[in-house]
RNA sequence: UGGGGUAUCGCCAAGCGGUAAGGCAACGGUUUUUGGUACCGUUAUUCGGGGGUUCGAAUCCCUCUACCCCAUCCA
């Protein structure tokens, strides 16, 4: 029962471990411009489960620096949103209109340090300077205004001396960096505008990337977990922090990949134009994605968290099909909800041959929910079934009412098809039926077998019911826009028939309506007179789709072009003959060398120190290479002269070229000899057969299912044998000799 | 185009040099008074492509390709 972690809890505990935090603090810190939704309710899922799962909190921030897009009515969405998921946010709301004061003085510190200027270039002009993505910006020349000056424009900028615009702060970085995001940032903007909370307190706010750091600071937080899309951000994010200096512990941003759900949309842009152009009836329209549609479809809160948990957390962008979010509510509902009949399409039944009425006992659960409670239905001679249950000709496979075949009402009796009438076109309007007095449920005698059985009310005792049928928003797996609507996703039937119970004893608000779905008494527009329910989802159902015939075209499989590799200069070319001539280097491991200046300087140093060419270029285009990618020679604890004694001693026989792999690693971080690494753990390589037959033999004999499926032609567990073998001597086997040995002993 | 990311089954996703987890979907079957549920089984000789290192590579190295993000005084 080993399940694994996903990346950020692996982080959270390999922090808790080295002690960097004691307690684990996360936040919920969404912009209240917009109603969450499902992407927001894996946020919430994520942050607020981190801070459960290692007894830390997490706190709830409305990020609420542009007054020009908040409101007050956003947070109270998010508030809810985060309540009804079942989490409890760690003391108050927080805002980061709090920190406003302390914000400030943040930056009066940095323009103090001469890490932030006040800019007067037009917006215009900010955009020329900064550059592109392929030229460096420049930087303006107000960035050389003195600390006083800067202090001075601050200050009448935070009074509203200045109209929008005119000035803004900045920080002090560099102009030529290739991360756009670090071209002098903006810290604080001149906006003359009502904040929902500060009023006008303020004529300056600051930026996102000033105010989020130091907020999570300020807070305390520890993991700052956002999405993929501020990757970006994390350098000034880290700026900001250290160039404060601030007193440790001090948080870090990690991020995944946001929520994408196909067959709808999930950016606030896209949901605001589906309400505003009312394609929707609003933000809680049931079709939507947001935590108030699905809420109002009838979603309950452990699903979504149950989905949440199921799709994982990880940095691939990607799109997770609706169906699991479908198992996810029908996996969940199908342990709690009570089971009721209700006619979609009502197509009468007369039972010619029952008179009176009686009441049947009906459990509200099947015998695999293990919950208590039961109704009685009315039945009498008059009832309503399906008009999908009923078929004339049917087609191969149909269970239900034909001419030929009967059919159990359910938890009542057996009935058998007698006449049909029909209008003049030809439509069925009533099925004349007799019943079976001796198949009643539970007490049936009559010997005869059925199909399967059908819901179905009673004609007199029936309720009518509004039943709101919804399909898919967007009809595209990858919506665009309104272009891509699904013309069908919503279908209204305003007559169908509802046994009695449901209306007046009202024994939940979600049910199962028997073979079609889960449905959900809409919490707006329900009333006993007029009940109006939506459909959750529908039940899974293998005969609508066996009736549909596949359609499944076999995808050609992408065939990838190379590209160019770009031609070595003349000196890499000149190193590359050498090395493939004089010292017999293979073509690829001389080309990895040759054109890389580290590698081949590096190679050449430990070749003067033990003149191996071969050996100690792979190690050097491999090994090495790696710890060479992020850092330079000089700051390599081990030398070229080190691992040339590495490489004698592999290439001696006293180690192997696993344990070499092993002693390089401890290198890395000691910058011991090898040869001592060697000496002092007793890593000489073990190619003695005498001594290494027991050990397979002890393997082969704890492992007797792999040594059957071995037996049985599954080659490629010797690997598996070979590795047992080499992790019972502490790797010090000599592999080769286990391989050969492995291979007789099973062979 | 410079930088930052990501590629494992139809869709998610584990895996971190030694037997390619799991869930959804799909497909068979058993049980069933829901064509539901539950249960059992099938579904990756292969990890974006190509090379290399290694006794052994999804995992390390090189290289190519595809997709996402960054040039809002949004977050």
């Amino acid at each position: 029962m080993n399940k694994s972690k996903d990346f950020l809890r692996r982080i959270v505990e390999e922090d808790l471990k080295t002690g960097k935090y004691q307690e684990i603090v996360t936040r919920f810190p969404p912009e209240p411009n917009g109603f969450p939704h499902i992407g927001h309710a894996k946020s919430i899922s994520i942050n607020f489960g981190i801070a459960q799962d290692y007894n830390g909190h997490c706190n709830l921030r409305m990020d609420d620096t542009n007054p020009t897009t908040e409101d007050t009515q956003y947070v109270e969405a998010l508030k809810d949103a985060v309540e009804w998921l079942g989490f409890k946010w760690e003391g108050d709301v927080r805002y980061t209109s709090d920190y406003f004061d302390r914000l400030y003085s943040y930056a009066i510190t940095l323009i103090k340090m001469g890490k932030a200027y006040v800019d007067s270039l037009s917006e215009e002009e900010i955009r020329e300077y900064r550059g592109t993505v392929t030229q460096a910006g420049k930087r303006s020349s107000y960035a050389n205004r003195s600390v006083e000056e800067n202090l001075d424009l601050l200050e009448r900028m935070k009074n509203g001396e200045f109209k929008e615009g005119e000035h803004i702060l900045r920080a002090k970085i560099d102009m030529s960096s290739p991360n756009m995001k670090m071209r002098d940032p903006l810290l604080y903007r001149i906006r003359h505008a009502q904040h929902f909370r500060t009023g006008d307190k303020w004529a300056i706010y600051p930026m996102y990337d000033f105010a989020h750091c130091l907020s999570d600071y300020i807070e305390g937080v520890t993991h700052s977990i956002c999405t993929l899309e501020f990757e970006n951000n994390r350098e000034i994010y880290d700026w900001v922090l250290d160039t404060l200096g601030l007193e440790p512990p001090r948080p870090y941003q990690h991020e995944f990949a946001r929520l994408g759900i196909n067959y709808t949309v999930m950016s606030k842009r896209k949901l605001l134009e589906l309400v505003e152009k009312k394609v929707v009836t609003g933000w809680d329209d049931p079709r939507m994605p947001t935590i108030a549609g699905l809420r109002r479809r009838g979603y309950t809160p452990e699903s979504i968290l149950n989905f949440c948990e199921s799709i994982g957390i990880a940095k691939a962008n990607s799109m997770v099909d609706v169906a699991q979010l479908e198992f996810a509510i029908r996996d969940d509902l199908n342990t709690k909800v009570p089971r009721v009949m209700c006619v979609m399409h009502p197509l009468k039944v007369t039972i010619e041959n029952y008179e009176g009425t009686e009441e049947i006992e009906a459990s509200y659960y099947p015998h695999d929910v293990p919950k208590e409670g039961s109704r009685k239905l009315p039945f009498s001679k008059e009832i309503y079934i399906d008009r999908a249950d009923f078929s004339e000709h049917p087609a191969k496979g149909y269970f239900r009412l034909t001419p030929d075949q009967s059919v159990r009402l359910k938890y009542a009796y057996i009935i058998t098809c007698k006449e049909i009438i029909k209008d003049s076109e030809g439509n069925i309007l009533e099925i004349k039926a007799t019943y079976h007095p001796d198949s009643k449920s539970g007490e049936d005698s009559s010997g005869i077998k059925v199909k399967s059985a059908i819901q179905w009310v009673e004609a007199s005792s029936a309720k009518k019911v509004e039943i709101r049928l919804y399909d898919r928003l967007f009809k595209n797996e990858a919506p665009e826009g309104i272009d891509d609507i699904n013309p069908d996703s919503l279908s209204v039937i305003t007559n169908a028939l509802i046994e009695p119970a449901v209306i007046t004893n009202k024994p939940d608000e979600r049910f199962q309506f028997e073979r079609e779905g889960y449905f959900y008494a809409d919490p707006e527009l329900y009333t006993d007179d007029t009940p109006v329910f939506n459909k959750i989802v529908a039940l899974k159902d293998s005969w609508g789709k066996k009736k549909k015939a596949p359609n499944k075209a076999p995808e050609a499989k992408k065939v990838q072009i190379d590209g160019e590799v770009v031609p070595m200069t003349a000196e890499e070319q000149v190193l590359f003959d050498t090395y493939t001539k004089a010292y017999k280097l293979n073509s690829e491991v001389a080309n990895t060398l040759a054109r890389d200046a580290k590698l081949s300087s590096f190679y050449t140093e430990a070749l003067a120190a033990y003149h191996s060419p071969v050996s100690i270029a792979n190690i050097v285009a491999n090994e090495v290479a790696r710890e060479l990618k992020t850092q330079e020679i000089d700051a390599l604890k081990f030398s070229p002269a080190q691992i040339a004694t590495l490489m004698r001693l592999v290439d001696e026989e006293t180690i192997s070229n696993k344990i070499a792999k092993g002693v390089f690693e401890q290198m890395l971080k000691s910058g011991d000899d090898p040869s001592k690494i060697v000496e002092s753990q007793g890593l000489i390589q073990i190619s003695d057969p005498a001594e290494i037959l027991p050990i397979i033999d002890e393997v082969v004999a704890n492992n007797p299912d792999n040594l059957a499926k071995f037996k049985a032609g599954n080659t490629k567990l010797l690997g598996f044998f070979v590795g047992q073998v080499l992790k019972a001597t502490g790797g010090k086997a000599n592999p080769k000799v286990v391989n050969t040995l492995v291979a007789e002993k099973l062979g």
